[in-house]
DNA sequence: ACAGTTGCTGTAACCGGTTACAGGAAGTCA
DNA sequence: TGACTTCCTGTAACCGGTTACAGCAACTGT
């Protein structure tokens, strides 16, 4: 037979159905006896309440749909880790989703939702935002992480990835690097478009030229990067890659390819991934608290949920990690060998 | 205004719901005029479908339930990716849930999911199985991923992570180890016990004495246990860590300790993180394929979902990952120097 | 003893979809 | 032309809960 319903329990108790709800929901306008007596037949028939159904007469679904581009490496699961803390505590279940390129699977994405979920965290960096803000289904609270620039109505998680670039190649500079490179991220991406620009602008206030190599975010971009710009005769003495991984990638590259680091050359990443401190030398990296953003996120949610209003555009500047690979010049020392 | 219902499109285009139901789900059983006119009356209104209620009329959620211990690491997010990927491609979505150490409250999040999703992927390595079976929801199908010995009755998923430690073990005797020492995980974690079981079987049967020290998975256990290890007189001459996090803890406090890995001491972890191949010397492991694992728990339940019955219990041996912290005695050189 | 509370319980409408079934129009065939 | 299909459309029941409202009993105060 199929699973119990309210009205199995109700017949099997023979009360009425609004009893048994209210039993349920641990309201105390119930006579102690039948109270007892729909707790026993609630038990003998192994009645669990149909979330689905309590969703739809409620009009509160009590999840929150999450939806991430391609979820892969550490960044998800502390942001994910992040949500999952905060949501339970404020009683949510999270509805993970993944959107994909293409705008069109992106869209039909967002439309599962509706119904289904009480609130929306997007993080998109990789599409436009008029097109996605047009599809956000309507009347649908949303919280947006990191998307790309627009006419910004909606509350708003975003890293300051251009004044965090601005600070690496202050950082690189006052260790006194001069020839300073910058592997950048896929262009369809805000966040790597945003440090490339940072990158661009504190280059020309500092009155240096520019060198920009392309990437995509993955360790083999950094081993590529690391070829080109040692066939250069006049190399570079600094490389400041869009990420971590493509910072890895590039500095396991140098090594092998007999260049010192950070005598040599100096590198510095992005997002201190677990691996940045493990690493060695270890890896300059600007730090963003993930778990804290991923929280931070789903708190304002559900404020917006409970019906509060919010706009705001809360912007976050990483923190410069100082480690091993990008130790001044003039202090520099190439000891990272065993200690054997 | 509220967000328009079905109905309201049925008395913009002057139809009936059922026309508007047929259209929206792409029956062709409707006259194209009438189509063209619940097109525009949809659009016009912003109309989106309610999942909820469709669910609830279909008996049908297309979405599955993940629950998981403490959301952390790569790991989860490989097997999540893992899942997703076959998810998406069943139309099923994710809905997900961490369960916590408290039983009281594991159960609950398990009630939660009744009438929300069309089944389970439950991994739950500190539970207790028996109590857990119990309160699974009935009637609900589920894939167990690595979950405590039970009367297995139910479709699951798991690592063997007795041979896996057994052949840890044989490696390492192969290769002229004889004083291997085991850094445990925690002892209420499954994969954490059967790891430190296999271990004694291989070293019994190899008629080697075991030496065992505790651990709890996190990288400073590594690296206390390197330091007891090196306090003692009669070092070991391999360490076998229950994970790869503490095996790397352990690798870094030993070298600063001043001994050369693998010549004085090998070491072993378990996982192949990312970190193992990239941290040098570059670490030896067991490798799992995580995302294969989710996919394959998301693709037996689905056809659990679809009718079929499925009670097998499906072992993986992870595979060993030579790499340079256990090349044999007799081939070891300490050359993991830098470059420069 | 009677109106006014108070407390508990049941009936039935409702949430927003899907779909079995019935019915009407148009087409087919003898 | 009447019987039989075929095709399209609408009515209304249903999924499994919640809850407004009404009804009834017991209790209160006068």
């Amino acid at each position: 037979m199929a699973v119990a319903t309210i009205r199995d329990v109700a017949r099997e108790a023979a009360v009425s159905v609004a009893s048994v709800s209210r039993v349920m929901n641990g309201h105390d306008n119930v006579r102690p006896e039948l109270r007892d007596r729909i707790e026993a037949a609630a038990a003998a028939l192994g009645y669990v309440p149909h979330a689905g159904a309590r969703n739809l007469s409620m009009a509160r679904a009590n999840a929150i749909g999450v939806v991430l581009p391609d979820i892969h490496g550490e960044f998800f699961s502390e942001l994910l880790r992040g949500m999952d803390r905060a949501a339970s505590a404020q009683g949510f279940q999270l509805l993970l989703s993944n959107i994909h390129a293409d705008p069109v699977h992106a869209v039909a994405t967002l439309k599962t939702m509706r119904g289904r979920v009480d609130g929306l965290v997007v993080m998109a960096p990789h599409i436009a935002s008029d097109l996605l803000m047009a599809e956000l289904p309507p009347g649908l609270p949303v919280v947006l992480i990191n998307c790309a620039d627009h006419p910004g109505s909606r509350a708003e998680l975003r890293i300051d990835n251009v004044a965090a670039a601005v600070a690496v190649v202050d950082h690189l500079v006052a260790g006194g690097r001069t020839r300073i490179a910058h592997l950048a991220g896929p262009q369809d991406n805000v966040d790597a478009r945003d440090r490339c620009k940072g990158y661009a602008a504190a280059m020309a206030r500092h009155g240096l030229p520019t060198r920009i190599l392309a990437g995509d975010f993955m360790e083999d971009a950094g081993t590529a990067a690391a070829a080109t710009l040692m066939a250069d005769r006049d190399g570079v003495d600094a490389l400041f890659a869009a990420n971590d991984m493509m910072a890895i990638g590039a500095l396991v590259a140098l090594r092998r390819g007999g260049l010192a680091v950070p005598r040599d050359v100096a590198v510095i990443g992005f997002d201190d991934i677990p691996l940045a401190r493990l690493i060695s030398p270890a890896l300059t990296t600007m730090r963003v608290d993930i778990m804290a953003m991923g929280e931070r996120a789903l708190v304002r949610l559900a404020a917006l949920i409970a019906g509060g209003s919010d706009v705001a555009i809360e912007s976050t500047i990483p923190r410069l990690v100082i480690r091993e690979t990008s130790i001044p010049i003039t202090l520099s020392t190439d000891d990272q060998r065993g200690t054997s």
